[in-house]
DNA sequence: AAGGGCGCACTTTTGA
DNA sequence: TCAAAAGTGCGC
């Protein structure tokens, strides 16, 4: 019998002795399967760095008898080596092994013994979640499972293309508030949930006298409704533990996977349900990094959904006073059903690329939004390592060790007309191909090899060997290829079609890994951690920018900026066509004509301009606008500067707008809202070596028991009184407006933003003062 | 448990 | 008073 499927899910079942990977998943009736994937044999392998292969082999056969041991050919860094392959007959076995191993050999002596069963088995199968495959099986049987057909694999499953599946979706929010400080789950019952689905209206039940009940309807509800994706925002570390706790205060079961088991946090610190894939929008968020309000509001607010409105940003701060009125109560249970529904929306707007993510770097849906992008190229090179037959290294933190990166042109300060940006197409990701960079193409210093055979990089001298094809070339190849023949596709495609979105997201998603991969390797954290691979994708690029700005110029074309791998040149149409053919021809490489703007503005510094489209748009690129670390009175104040002065050619009018915000602000005609700032913390607060305004206010809350971590963003306003501006920093929701001091926003955020641009202009600081 | 890279601008604190 | 250090967030 043969089955076809969608993965949704891949779980390791160790409750056997034998290892068996339980595949879960929708077919193509809508049909809720489990596979099981049994007569799995985990293995690693051994290299000796003192004995013979022979001798090691039969040393280790007395010690361990029921192992099977083959002595295989494998490469380590593109140079062969003889191996040990030990297969295990089951967990139990592999574990103690690879337990005497360690202690026994160096780290350097195994290799792919920290590879999760799922991990092996994706790798060596080929077997991707979130795709489609089918394979032969027979009737299985598990207790408590549920799924409308069980089955056992007689053969590999093999990949297949078929279109994407309906997913069964459901979104949750909790609501959750502190009677001193944070919510604290051992302490503070949860106050309400809310659920969403497809089909049924949303849902929001409240706590009784306690929280009991409320949970056992909302495991109730997870599992009538059995959806296949389940929904949240700030779920994996915040909603899901709080519920776990609450489960335990009330010796309740969470039993909401597919096989009655209870979430669990996993690897990368998502949470995990077997036989359902979870997915916070958090974790999206977070990898947005346009996005700099990491809530659900801003990020609707991206996506262009319109239930943006549904839901109110409440600070947590406000959300114990709130709830002790009526109407406060109202508004935060409303709040909490409308969370669950953009949770929904938003959820199904992210899903397809999520998908793609998943399938591309063989992480599971559940994973692969909470993995950072490291560890999705880490996921997406074992599959070529395998191939090319590299062995995979174990990940271990190396020393940091620094390299030069790219180049920055001065800019030519001023206003200039009519100008072109022309950009090198993933210009990292096509330098590696071209010369080859990858860890197992590297020549060591020690190593003779003809010149003929060797790309030599400028500057830094790295070699790397022509051929073979290097792991990198290997997968950036690929990578690069289908996007360039997804781009093609999407042209004859009408866009919002099931087809077109499939393939924009799989652009998209490919996109996002190509140009990761230079990152990558120089990532002290990466499998493949080598530093010259990185070093000479910067120096190879610094060449290319360096050769382009003098061939342009001999061209006669004014090179008024650049950075990394864009050059701004006076759009004369002839010349640049001349240019980009000499970049196709001499350097094999792509250079499109990115951005053409009427109007363009520089100050002295590097990476921040404004321009202005020849449709009137304008791009703010590095200046305070765009920084969420400014007040949004001075991101406006700046912003009307750009718009009159690009736009409108008025420097006067310029002028007296500033002078009229100033004019509000010191009339006391404000909103608290205008006055935030906002700072991220980087570490923990007892960690910082100097008193920071958004230190202290974080230290000031935690003192009142709210929770403050690496990572937390602290809003704060400036209030009038003595000393030093750490000291006049205050939680901005607990600031009446005649405490703001006025004189610190008008001379340290509205000046300064407004004579970043006027100042190119000769305008005085007087001038704007009322 | 931690969560690609380097180059750069800019504000505030620190310490002499 | 001033330069250096600390800290943040951006561009690519």
């Amino acid at each position: 019998m043969n089955y076809r499927m969608f993965v949704v899910d891949i779980g390791e079942d160790r409750t056997h002795s034998t290892p068996s990977l339980r595949l879960w998943g929708v077919d193509e009736k809508g049909q809720r399967v489990l596979v099981r994937l049994s007569q799995l044999k985990p293995y690693f392998y051994f290299v000796s760095s003192t004995d013979d292969i022979l001798t090691a082999q039969n040393s280790i056969a007395k010690i361990f008898p029921n192992l099977s041991l083959t002595i295989q050919l494998r490469r380590r860094l593109g140079r062969e080596v003889k191996v040990l392959k030990i297969s295990c007959p089951d967990y139990k076995t592999m574990d103690e092994c690879v337990k005497y191993f360690r202690k026994k050999a160096t780290v350097h002596d195994l290799f792919e013994d920290d590879l999760r069963l799922s991990v092996r088995y994706t790798t060596d199968l080929d077997l991707t979640p979130s795709s489609w495959i089918e394979g032969a099986a027979e009737p299985g049987e598990e207790d408590e499972v549920k799924a409308d057909r069980v089955l056992t694999a007689t053969a590999e499953p093999r990949r297949i293309e078929l279109e994407k599946p309906t997913l069964r979706m459901m979104a949750f929010d909790v609501l959750t508030l502190g009677t001193k400080g944070s919510a604290k789950p051992d302490r503070d019952p949860i106050r309400a949930i809310a659920v969403a689905t497809d089909k049924l209206r949303p849902e929001v039940k409240l706590a009784e006298k306690d929280d009991e009940q409320i949970l056992s309807w909302f495991i109730q509800t997870v599992n009538s409704v059995d959806p296949d994706v389940l929904v949240g925002f700030n779920s994996n570390r915040v909603q899901w533990l709080y519920l776990l706790e609450r489960c335990k205060v009330h010796n309740l079961k969470m039993n909401i996977g597919r096989d009655s088991s209870e979430p669990r946090t996993s690897s990368y610190g998502h949470i995990s349900v077997a036989g359902r894939a979870t997915l916070d929008l958090f974790d999206y968020a977070n990898g947005l990094v346009d996005l700099k309000i990491k809530d659900l509001n801003t990020l609707a607010e991206y996506l262009q959904d319109s239930s943006a409105e549904s839901v109110e940003s409440v600070d947590d701060l406000e959300l114990a006073s709130s709830w002790k009125s009526d109407d406060g109560r109202r508004r935060l249970i409303r709040n909490t059903t409308g969370k669950a529904v953009t949770c929904l929306r938003l959820g199904r707007l992210v899903l397809p690329y999520a998908i793609q993510l998943s399938a591309l770097t063989r992480l599971p849906l559940d994973e692969v939004m909470t993995a950072a992008v490291g560890f999705r190229v880490d996921s997406y090179l074992l599959r070529p390592a395998h191939l090319k037959e590299e062995l995979i290294p174990r990940r271990t933190e190396q020393p940091f060790s620094p390299y030069r990166g790219a180049i920055v042109l001065e800019p030519q300060p001023g206003l200039h007309e009519n100008i072109v940006v022309l950009d090198f197409a993933s210009m990292y990701p096509n330098l590696m191909r071209k010369y080859n960079l990858s860890p197992d193409t590297l020549i060591h210093t020690d190593e003779n090899v003809p010149p003929e055979e060797a790309f030599i990089i400028p500057e830094v001298k790295h070699r790397f060997r022509k051929k073979p094809d290097g792991l990198y070339r290997l997968a950036l190849s690929d990578l690069l290829d289908e996007r360039a023949s997804i781009k093609k596709e999407l042209l004859k495609l009408t866009s919002k079609t099931a087809k077109y979105t499939e393939l924009a997201e799989r652009e998209r998603a490919i996109k996002v890994i190509a140009n990761a991969c230079y990152g990558y390797a120089g990532w002290r954290g990466a499998r493949w951690y080598v530093i010259e691979v990185a070093e000479s994708a910067t120096a190879l690029g610094r060449q290319t920018i360096t050769q382009t700005v003098s061939k342009a110029m001999k061209l006669g074309l004014e090179v008024i900026y650049g950075d990394t791998d864009s050059i701004f040149v006076q759009n004369r149409p002839e010349k640049i066509e001349r240019l980009l053919g000499w970049a196709r021809s001499e350097l094999g490489l792509e250079v499109r004509p990115e951005r053409t703007y009427s109007r363009l503005l520089f100050t002295e510094a590097m990476k921040r301009y404004a321009g202005l489209g020849d449709d009137g748009s304008l791009d703010i690129v590095g200046l305070e606008v765009v920084r969420g670390d400014w007040s949004d009175i001075a991101k406006q104040v700046q912003s009307e500067v750009l718009v009159s002065v690009l736009r409108n050619r008025s420097i006067e009018e310029a002028i007296e707008q500033v002078k009229s915000t100033i004019h509000r602000i010191r009339g006391g005609e404000f909103r608290i809202s205008e006055l935030v700032i906002r700072k991220n913390l980087t570490k923990s607060v007892s960690d910082y070596a100097v008193r920071a305004p958004h230190v202290e206010v974080a230290k000031k809350l935690l003192k009142e028991g709210w929770d403050f971590k690496s990572g937390d963003q602290v809003a704060y306003v400036i209030v009038k009184g003595p000393g030093k501006l750490y000291e006049k920093a205050e939680p901005y929701t607990r600031v009446s407006s005649d405490q703001i001091d006025v004189d610190y926003y008008v001379a340290n955020q509205i000046m300064p933003a407004a004579m970043r641009v006027l100042s190119i202009f000769g305008v005085k600081e007087r001038q704007l003062e009322v």
